[in-house]
DNA sequence: TCAACACTACGACAGTCGTCGTATATTGAT
DNA sequence: ATCAATATACGACGACTGTCGTAGTGTTGA
């Protein structure tokens, strides 16, 4: 019996609804369950206990940690900002865009226009790439 | 009551599995179930009729169309490929990267190191982008 | 001290997903 | 006419998701 052929070792791409938490986890660093709900606010308006048994899955999971030292216990994500925002939008390259990088891009910045500081910041990215893509 | 609040008018997020089919209707145009799975050749190693089911429930939701007027029937993407691109990116924008489209070009960059070309042709999106958003 | 409150644990549920197995119908060649 | 190949239809299953309800337990202020 060869393992359960799911997850273990490659990263188990977060859902929506944990992607939700992750990012309120990246913003504000560890939280309790009341915070990471209360920093919903009136969107997303889901019980205390949704938010709750959420963490305590993605705990499971080792998406998150949780320090249980205090009554209400503390949460902060394992699971680092960059490194996940990079395998998402390589999945998302390879899957909907056949890898074209150039058409994801596009489609970014039509899907919500960028600001001239924003533009200009892409175009910073770009020199330093070609600088080190030598080829 | 006012409506099942769930899809209906908004498009339906297409899945993995579903997208990945998407992917050769958008490549090939319209195909039967058998062209279609055959196209996934021995990688994704997965049943005929898992594919058939697939494409059967894609036709339910409403993503393809299929005409049946043939034995085997024909099936084509009603979901057209750059808008729902821009749907997808849109939400992974939203949900991973709180709306920074730099910080999701920067990590699209550093996935998947893009070629001279590839460069050359976002550096040419940038320049049309700033053209139109004059403020 | 004790009632109101805040937290966690746990189980449940309906819906979706990806995957098949099996039944049935159609076709084409022998 | 029959048989093998090929299609579709359909139901099922286990896993996972998001959502709660409820029970139990610790905390605290009047």
């Amino acid at each position: 019996m060869a393992s359960n052929r799911k997850n273990l070792n490659s990263s188990p791409q977060p859902t929506g609804a944990e992607l939700e938490i992750l990012r309120v986890l990246w913003d504000r660093g560890a939280s309790t369950v009341r915070e990471v709900h209360e920093s919903f606010g009136p969107k997303k308006d889901v019980g205390y206990t949704t938010t709750l048994k959420l963490l305590q899955r993605m705990s499971e999971k080792g998406l998150v940690e949780r320090d249980q030292s205090q009554r209400s216990h503390v949460y902060q994500a394992v699971l680092k900002e960059e490194p996940t925002q990079r395998r998402m939008v390589a999945d998302l390259l390879a899957k909907a865009f056949a890898g074209s990088t150039p058409s994801l891009v596009m489609q970014a910045l039509s899907a919500k226009k960028a600001s001239k500081a924003e533009l200009a910041e892409i175009r910073k990215l770009l020199d330093e790439m070609e600088k080190g893509a030598g080829k």
